[in-house]
This record gives structure tokens, sequence and C-alpha cells, in this order.
DNA sequence: TCAAATTACGTAAACGTTTACGTAATTTAC
DNA sequence: GTAAATTACGTAAACGTTTACGTAATTTGA
């Protein structure tokens, strides 16, 4: 066992109250005593205990992350932002794999809750009813991250999802591509699948390309799997396509792994863009141009909101980030 | 603030002490009382603050782990299977990214060892002195994961990395290779680099492989870049290469890039064989043949170590676990 | 030099649990 | 029906901190 404020106070033959005065700066002793009381800390290795001043504080410095897939480098990117800014305000991260398991999601929430964690992020996860309620009964502290929620009031940060779909749509365009495709992701989810397919349509018809139904096809999610079997399917219905919107940089890697498979080569074929800026895409062949999400930066974002709830007790505006295109070499110019 | 025990028993018309024993279902309390408590505790929506708990059972079900980096699926894949072992045992994980940075990862283990976790899992990483000692100290439970001390006496597991090596030069051999490169990682880490390095000299020389200087080349890390790096050199350094073994996927997939950035065609001129079976090595072009070590399966040993530590309070013995050649398609038979 | 103001402490309660110990109520055995 | 055994509780201390309040010691000001 280790020792406490009590041995410390015992040796340094003051009280436990001074003892802890000390430890927080808070002044009411003198420079002697100071210095006497550091020297046994120092003797005895003494480490405070995090869980009774949490008991008693009500703050345990803790935060915690719920995210669907952790081997998605979409998660990864963001918690690593959200480690980063927990890191400088002296908290740490609990991390929460929940599979997009509603069951398994509650009975992580009770858990946070029971270890009475500062607050909660929700990344990449969609806000069901049952858990902004449970939470919200506690009235915990949450952030919607890359997510956000059209019924409750928990603010967000993530990036317009329809305007950069908008935008990948247009650099296609812009590069003198006519006959464009899109894989997307789910399309009844809707915060990554439907903006981003509304997105992408009122880029096209904004510049009079033809947009039918052979244009987009739908996945079950936004994996890379979703990725090879989206690119066989588009090819079939639409043989002539050119260029190619892939609603995640998972989906743009497993097109462009089809496309190898099926001998069509990218970009001088057909042109691929993906969407995250994953790490991934650096990594890829060609190199994956693609829209840019600012990913760790969102994660930091997230948690210092959080953190400044904690501070001031106000909700903070939610955060609209700034997208990009990152231009590699999966995408040619038309002429 | 929520509700606490002293409020249900008030409302229960009990005593604390049997609000507690039926939460824990020690026995002690009738049938009746027992549902008339449940019941109140279902009305309040009363939960158990696990502060209180961990304060006075000295468990805090919480585990940490240490890792240099968030980004590599290297540690999200170890990581994933940490979670889950954590989650099926009733405990939570903290993640600290270190950065390899020494004053970083002390700042980490002193905030574990503040909030008394109830072990530590080194992921990834070198235990230098300074840490062992720091949290030795404590008598704090830790576990070494994917890599191991020669110094100290702490529990590990990981692949034997000279066999793995031995067994991915012999994979090339086998395939009728003789003109056999390997870009290694970090010639100076005890861990990664030296046994790799070894692994695969011997997998030569046992096979009467010419083997000089020009056979290998070194980097700094086992990154992306630093595989693009290593097959620029290899290539000026071993012109007729037609095989070549790469510490580390990351590294195998920069390999991949740079050959193809090169117009070097793999496999057809030269295949490449990488180490880890991360998750993106069935998504490169080609899909990367690799030896796999069980990444999860890894992780998920190493916490039930640690959870077995703390059951029965012996030290368990190190894990070396299976590593097995991934056949994908960038190797290829050379007649 | 002496009262007043300030500083430097110490005491004890509180945070929300668990649990050893004690006791009243119930059940068992005859 | 009564003593013994068992069951079903309640009381209070403990876990390791922080902090309100009180008081002795020191400093200040004239």
């Amino acid at each position: 066992m280790s020792y406490t404020i009590k041995d410390v106070a015992k040796k340094a033959n003051v009280s436990i109250a001074t003892v802890s005065r000390i430890l927080n700066g808070q002044g009411g002793y003198s420079e002697k005593t100071k210095s006497k009381v550091l020297k046994v800390i120092e003797e005895l290795g003494y480490q405070p205990n995090a869980v009774a001043r949490g008991l008693i504080n009500k703050r345990t410095h803790t935060i915690g992350v719920l995210f669907p897939k952790l081997s998605s480098s979409l998660v990864t990117d963001l918690l690593d932002g959200i480690e980063k800014a927990a890191n400088d305000n002296g908290s740490s991260v609990i991390v929460c794999h929940t599979e997009s398991n509603g069951e398994k999601t509650m009975k992580y929430l009770q858990l946070l809750i029971e270890k009475r964690v500062d607050g909660i992020i929700f990344a990449s996860e969609i806000l069901k009813d049952e858990y902004y309620q449970f939470v919200a009964k506690t009235s915990m502290p949450m952030i919607l991250l890359s997510t956000e929620s059209y019924a409750y009031p928990v603010p967000f940060v993530k990036v317009n999802d329809f305007h950069a779909a908008y935008a990948a749509a247009k650099h296609l365009i812009d590069k003198g591509h006519t006959r464009i495709g899109m894989i997307s992701g789910n399309k009844d989810d809707i915060i990554a699948g439907i903006p981003r397919i509304e997105g992408f349509k009122k880029a096209l018809t904004d510049h009079n390309i033809p947009l039918g139904s052979e244009n987009i096809v739908f996945s079950r999610g936004f994996t890379f799997p979703d990725g090879v079997d989206g690119l066989k399917n588009l090819i079939k219905l639409f043989p002539d396509v050119t260029a190619i919107f892939a609603a995640s940089d998972e989906m743009a890697i497993g097109a462009l792994s089809a496309a190898y498979q099926m001998g069509i080569r990218v970009p001088d074929e057909v042109s691929v863009i993906g969407y995250d800026n994953l790490n991934l895409a650096e990594m890829s062949i060609p190199p994956l141009t693609t829209v840019g999400q600012p990913l760790a930066k969102m994660g930091e974002t997230a948690a210092e909101m959080l953190f400044s709830i904690l501070e001031t007790g106000e909700t903070p505006e939610s955060r609209i980030m700034p997208h990009k295109i990152i231009e590699r070499m999966s995408v040619k110019e038309r002429k």
C-alpha cells in the first residue's frame, strides 16, 4: 500500500490540512513548513490519491469517448486530437468501442456515468434518443464529434457534409469530367449519408451534368469492402464513367483496389476522389485526392469545448470546421 | 447532483448498509425489502458512484495503456483487443499517447498512478529503466505488449521476431528468389530492429544465399516514409534485387508506393513481403503478402494477463504468440 | 508596548461507498 | 412453549482527500 497524506503529515509534524494546502498551493503556510513537507513527500515518494480527490471535488479529470470502430483511421485521427487536448488540460480519456451496437452503447454510458467522468464525446456516432435521455438526466455534458443531432441541443463539431460533397463533385467537374458517378455510403444515414449524396447531386445539376439513377450506388457502410463492391456495381450500371466520388477514403481505396483487379487504370481511365483525408490517403497507389477534414483538429476542438463547459458552465456554440480539397494523384484532368 | 445511496435508503426506509448489500447481491436481506429497494432505485434512477467504490475497494476497474503513436494501425489493432478484454472484464481503458517521449511518458505514468488504475500495459514501447522503477515502486502490475524487457521481470506478450523474420525470408527463398534485400527498421532497436535483421540474415546464410552489406538498408523508424526511402536506397545499392522483406507493413506499403513511382512493377519485377498484417495490408495495391501477428488477440491476451494478476496475485508467464505467413498478391514465384 | 490585524496552522466534517460488529426479529428444534 | 440458531437488518468506522471554521502565533501600526 502506498503512503497517504496522513503519513506525510505525521512524519512532517503538521496536520493533514497543511499538507493538503501545500499540495494545492493555496497559501496559508510558511516557506519553512512548505519545504519541510515537500521534503517528506519526496522521501516517502508520496503520490496523492486522485480517487479520493475525485470523490470530494466531484471532478475526475477523465472524459469518455464513444466511437463505433477503433480500427477505422477516421476515429483514430479524431481520437488523436481528443487525447492531445485532454492531456493539455490535465485529463485522461477512456475509450469506448460501441460497434454501433445500441445495447453495448448503453452499457458503456452507464459505466461512464458510474465512473463520474466529467463529460462524454460521441465520435462519429448517431445520437439515439435513448442515449441522449440517459445522459441528459445526469446533466453530464456531452459533445458530438463528426456527427450532429437535429432533435437535441447538443453542441457538435463537424464539417458541412453537403458543402464538402458539393466541393468534391465540383472538383471533378472543374477537371473537365462530365460522366461522374458516386459510390455513396448508407443512404439512410442522416448525417454522413444523405448530405453527401445531396451535395453531390446539387453540384451535378447546378452544372447541367446529366444525373440519373445510374450515377449513384449505395452501400451499407463506409468501409473498404463497401468501396470494392461499390466500384464493381457502379461500373456495371455506368460503364463509361470517367470520374468517381467516394463518400469516404476507405471506400475510395476499396474502389482503387477493385479497379486494379479489373484492370481499370486510375487516374488514366477513371479518376477517383475520396472524403476524409485519412493518413491512408497518402499511402495509396496512386496517392488519393480527397476532400480533407481536419480530423485531429476537430477532435481537439471537441475536447476543448467540453472543458470550456466544465469551466464556465455555458453551452458553447457548435463548430463547422473547414473542409479542403487535397490534390494528389488520383484525379486527372480530362480534355 | 445525482442521488446517493442515502437517498435510496431514506426513501425505502432501510439503512444504507442494506441498500449496499442488495446492490452487491451479498445476501442478508429478505426478498420483500430487496424488491422494495430495487423499486426505489428504479424510480430515482440511482447510479452508484464508482469513485466512492474505488476509494474503499481499492480497485478502479480501469487500466492504462501507453503507446507511442495512435495513428499507427499497429497500435490501433492492439488497442482493439485490449479494449475488448477490458470490457469483458468490466473495466475501462485510459489511452496514453507518449510519442516515445520520455518526459511525456513519465508524466503519464504519474497520472495513471495517481488515478490508481489497476494496471498498466506498455504497448510497443521500450521499457526504460526510469519507467520500470517508477511503477515497480508502487507495485502496480504491468504488462509488456509487442515488446519485451531483458532487464526486468515484466511479463510480455509478443511474437518471436527472429523466427518471424526468418520465416518471411524463407518464404521468399521458397518462392525461388535468390537476390533478396531487406528494408529494415532502426538497427539500434533491441526489440523490433535487431531480431528481425538477424532472423533475415540467418535465413539467407542457412540457404546459401549471398549476403553482403548491399542486402540491407536501415531506417530511423518503421513508418511509411521510411519505406519509400528504403526502397529507393535499396534499389540504388542492389539494383537486381528481386524480392524484398520490409520490417513493417507500413514500410512495405511505402516501398510499394515508391516502386510505383519508379515504374517498378510489384510483384512482376520485385516481390515484397511485409510484417505485421495490419488492416492496411489487404487494402494495398497489390494486396500485401506479410507475416501476420495476431495483433488484436495479443492485445486481448495482454489485458487478460493483467486481470489474472489482479485476481490471483501471481505473475503469469510471458506469451510468445504464433506468427503466420499471410499470402496475398505482392510476392510472386520466380522460375 | 499593546491592541488590532494578519498569518499559520489544527480540528473535524464531508464526499459516497463497504463492511465488521451488534442486536432485534424470526425460524427451528424439541 | 421455550431455548437455540438463524436471518435481517442497523450503526458506525473506514477509505484518502478538501475545506469551513476556530485559534494560537506572529506581524503591524501607533
